[in-house]
DNA sequence: GCAATCTCATGTGCATACAAACGATATGGG
DNA sequence: CCCATATCGTTTGTATGCACATGAGATTGC
């Protein structure tokens, strides 16, 4: 006598991660609309850690070496990073901050944290702190 | 005298929110090849509510017009889904499982299951009650 | 010192995602 | 009845995101 498994799609991890992003995505690209929250994400990390290999900016953001290529090359258009050979790795392609890029980078941290503040908006500062908590041991 | 704002991009929800969902996929991916997990939950979505306008699928499903057309004819394609015109409404197009469908879902039910459960592993039962209370409260 | 192996960047193909514009069709108000 | 408005499906353009393949270059083991 096995029961028929429910399935709810409304209460299944995945299906409420994507509708999370989603609005958290909304209300980045209405406060940051100059840079997507990807090239955000690697604008913050070249300001942390400085120039780094273009795989290695990759991975330290979370990108596959196809995905970092196509964010540093639309990054690269709009003058907000640069990418120079590495004399001692010919393999390798620096990426770096232009001074464009260093300053959207320190004229958004404000804006920035306030995108995660909105997200976070209807939660109470312990439950925030707690979702914080257990989505990092997802990770 | 004001404090530069931090800014620590590995807590930024956001952030953390794609981390997640990355390993969540990677899991959905090896337990469920047949289908993505967005294709998953348009399957999931017809199975509980029967066929329904291309449209109004993929707002039950949190999609915009384009992305529910691209998932539907991948999902045609494969002859998982049928699409029909609705004869009160030359407008619409209607949605509904075909027998291939119908089956792939009641087969993957189980594992589907299992991927959720495989996803939320790291935490213990509270906390994945927890967590999932959470995020409902930020769609 | 050199061959097997690894790493790096690149390219292609496929699958979400969303904005914007479009033509066809419904519908409601006057 | 007719017009303004809304909805539906479609297309295009841009941006992730991953799998897979490739060629150039580095590294390691023997």
């Amino acid at each position: 006598m096995t029961e028929r498994p429910e399935y709810v799609l409304d209460d299944q991890i995945g299906y409420v991660l994507r509708r999370v992003t989603q609005r958290h995505l909304a209300i980045f690209t209405e406060r940051l609309p100059q840079v997507t929250s990807v090239q955000w994400a690697v604008l913050a990390r070249l300001s942390e850690l400085g120039p780094l290999s273009q795989n290695h900016l990759g991975r330290m953001t979370a990108m596959d070496a196809a995905t970092i290529k196509g964010v540093v090359d639309r990054l690269a258009r709009q003058g907000l990073v640069e990418t120079a050979a590495d004399p001692n790795d010919k393999r390798r392609l620096t990426v770096s901050l232009t001074g464009a890029g260093a300053a959207l980078f320190a004229e958004g941290v404000a804006t920035a944290l306030k995108v995660s503040a909105e997200t976070l908006v209807p939660l109470t500062a312990p439950e925030r702190a707690q979702l914080l908590a257990l989505l990092l041991k997802l990770v």
